[in-house]
DNA sequence: GAGGAATGTGACTGTTTAGTCATCTTTTAA
DNA sequence: TTAAAAGATGACTAAACAGTCACATTCCTC
């Protein structure tokens, strides 16, 4: 149980390592060809490691999926619970904003660092949850909930426009995964430093030039 | 070949019918299970169809799933040349404007009309493109270059403001993409008829009550 | 209405797969 | 040092699976 001790036997340490190797090659064919068409002989292979050993470390293919995403949800989770204690805390609008900003500064590194579970998430999330896909589902419904709860507070603060809660939530959402799905991907979107700052501004202040009332949209559609 | 002609054949009646059955079969139980999960005596014994009739019918699961979003495919294929026809012929600003929200009338009842498919799709979008999800990836790319497209004309015509046209199309189309998926899901958004109409306008005016330099929120994560 | 073509069928084949287990090896703890 | 516990291994089993095929039935054409 303890961790990082260097009493730790050559059981615990072999043990440690042979999960962590059966993770990493369950990953990389996971991105390959998707959860649900891997194969406990394709892991073990390219683990090198027999198959009954597998058998030893997880129950099956949902369980080593779930240990992929333990430390994330995890982690997510504190971040998330630190976001919305300063929330609560938070007496003026720059306090807010400082919330919002802080929770933006310690996600990044954790998405970055984790990319490619980040990336299966990414790539898993919407498929129905069943088998290896439940534990997934239950990433995409903690980040649906913490969504709607910031994205309520900052209603209820009047920082936001009066859109309906959820509609505002899976906007910031949708928009954030799918440019963090192209930036895993490889694709190229250009100076990634700025690339943060880019899309609040965008999502805050809008795509258009000049605002647009959105009575006048209607009526170009019907007149 | 004549498809809607009276002096169709007993014959070419049925064959039709049979591959709607089975394509309707499939559709169901891809939705249920996802895609690569789903067996071809699932989709037998759901179509109440001998095993062997699915290979008279189709070659393989991926035909079959390549047969679902032909149609769809070349439909949209047909609406986002005529929006690009329409664009390349406006000359004012307001013209541009008729043009996308033209794009958006006569792509919604489409979207609504093969719901089954488009959720289908925003299902499995993201995962590998291998064995019977080559398709599906097709249609992406598709969505992906016409969205570039049409932002790059946006921008320009100087419609919007100045980021990066894949940076703008990336969140037009993630934000949109996420929220059908959410109505497709059943999930409750509100107002159906306003839907349209609000999305649209978040996205141009922002989420924001008021205007925010980028540059302010960079000094507040900073400082 | 006859001959041929297309269609329907489900048993069958060969392969792939998840999961087990007897047996051997290594580590631990006393 | 040694006995017991944990780990490693790959052959094995039973089930699931894709794809085939011989044969029966239906439809079309002339």
């Amino acid at each position: 149980m303890n961790a990082k001790q260097p009493e730790e036997g050559k059981r615990a340490q072999t043990r440690r390592r042979r999960i962590e190797e059966l993770k990493e090659a369950g990953l990389v064919l996971f991105l390959e060809k998707g959860i649900e068409s891997v194969t406990i002989d394709e892991i073990v292979q390219r683990a090198s490691v027999a198959k009954g050993s597998f058998y030893r470390y997880f129950r099956d293919k949902a369980e080593l999926v779930q240990s992929l995403f333990e430390e994330l949800v995890s982690s997510m989770e504190v971040i998330f619970d630190r976001c919305e204690t300063r929330l609560e805390e938070a007496s003026s609008s720059e306090a807010l904003q400082e919330a919002y900003v802080a929770l933006a500064a310690e996600l990044a590194p954790l998405l970055l660092e984790r990319a490619s579970r980040v990336l299966l998430y990414l790539q898993e999330n919407r498929a129905p949850a069943v088998g290896a896909r439940e534990s997934i589902h239950q990433l995409t419904t903690l980040l649906n909930q913490r969504a709607l709860r910031l994205t309520r507070a900052a209603h209820t603060h009047g920082l936001l426009r009066p859109y309906p809660h959820k509609l505002s939530a899976y906007v910031v959402l949708g928009a954030t995964e799918r440019l963090l799905f192209a930036l895993l991907s490889g694709d190229d979107l250009g100076d990634l430093l700025s690339l943060p700052d880019q899309l609040t501004s965008l999502i805050l202040n809008g795509l258009h030039t000049e605002e647009i009332a959105s009575d006048e949209t209607i009526e170009k559609s019907e007149g």
